[in-house]
DNA sequence: TCATAATCAGACCGAACGGTCGGTTTTTTG
DNA sequence: CAAAAAACCGACCGTTCGGTCTGATTATGA
């Protein structure tokens, strides 16, 4: 334990730095946020965020990534156990489900960085872009899955459904987020859920898991 | 003509302020949005803009709300000579279509202010609430008139659908914009055009238009 | 344990922020 | 056309911005 040792205050407090940061990034945006709010949030002083950061678009692209990894962690959770199209029904169902413990606050940090930083930000954009990409792959992937499978049809185009899964998805989630009520999400995740269930072949007609 | 004349001069610029200052809010934000650019943005001088605005904030907001009205405006007027369902079709359609010319550049203003205010401006945020439920409104009526004549199934709840094509759409826009490219549009606004197509019920079936 | 390197605090910097105000110019009115 | 009023400019204000740097402190390796 050579390296391992050698940067171990640092690392750490670098990763308080970040958890502690992205929320604040995520409520309050990227030219939203200060410099001393981030201070004050973290505990740490300026000097100290700058020893780990050269400056503050550094820090919001890291932070971002490090929020990107918590909720790619959680969808991976929801997952387990689970094959086919029933891993993107609980990807749905999980997305109207977090309003009690967010992973993050502040509503989906893709969805807040491409609307603030499409116009703005370049390197937040990239990072946003690149993100949502996975977050395509991911599903587009089940999807291929279960057409392998066979179950469902041949026609259905992975890609085409995974943006439509979360255009309806980030789109209720800002109506949700603009009136404070969860219902605009459930509403699309049962929409969405029912939508899913009817691509469905025949052959493995399976319980079918209504929203609450 | 009294009191018409006696304020003429300061509405105009009033008027080209609110003009030029809505896309510099939308591209970039509240936050985002410097006077000194507004300034650059307007032509008028801060102390020209401050006569006939209190604040930043108070700027924005009706920046925002002449942004919206914008948006009524076309939105009406695609409308125009249509009646039931094919005002919905020609609401969704155009949605997906202004890309050459968009209404006010940088997007959707409600979702953006949305996105942006919700956690940080309470002022800015009950104006995008204010104009989603309008547009809430707008789409529901629709609905209601389609259903008093017959031309959709009495189950189809006007608002639930309200808020699923505007999350749709919404969300498609989102991804449009973060990746430059209209693809995603065309997509949501073919899958709910579909939609709402397969809500006619038999008796008035008509021509379909498909996207191209 | 002790030298060394990593870590951190906080005073400090110039620039830019939102906002004010007195004086000048331009409109409007009688 | 002159007087009054409205409109506008731009210098200026205090504050906060993102960022730097030095000296103190703390953790680490030998």
């Amino acid at each position: 334990m050579v390296t391992t040792t050698r940067l171990r205050k640092g690392e750490a407090t670098r990763r308080l730095i970040l958890e502690r940061a992205a929320p604040v990034f995520n409520q309050r945006g990227y030219a939203g946020a200060s410099m001393s709010e981030l201070v004050e949030a973290t505990g740490i002083e300026k000097g100290g965020i700058y020893n780990h950061f050269g400056s503050k678009e550094e820090l919001a692209v890291e932070a971002f990534d490090y929020a990107i990894g918590l909720i790619v962690e959680g969808y991976a959770a929801v997952q387990e156990g689970k094959a086919g199209l029933d891993r993107l029904v609980a990807i749905i169902e999980i997305f109207g489900n977090w309003s009690g413990h967010p992973i993050v606050a502040g509503g989906c940090p893709i969805m807040n960085t491409a609307i603030e930083a499409d116009d703005t930000n370049p390197a937040l954009a990239a990072r946003a872009r690149a993100a949502m990409d996975s977050w395509h792959r991911l599903i587009g992937s089940i999807v291929k899955e279960a057409k392998a499978q066979h179950e469902i049809d041949e026609e259905v185009d992975p890609y085409e459904l995974a943006t439509l899964v979360t255009s309806t998805l980030e789109g209720s989630l800002m109506q949700a987020r603009l009136f404070d009520d969860p219902a605009y999400k459930r509403r699309a995740v049962a929409s969405l859920v029912h939508h899913v269930e009817s691509l469905r072949t025949a052959p493995r007609q399976r319980k079918r898991k209504e929203s609450r």
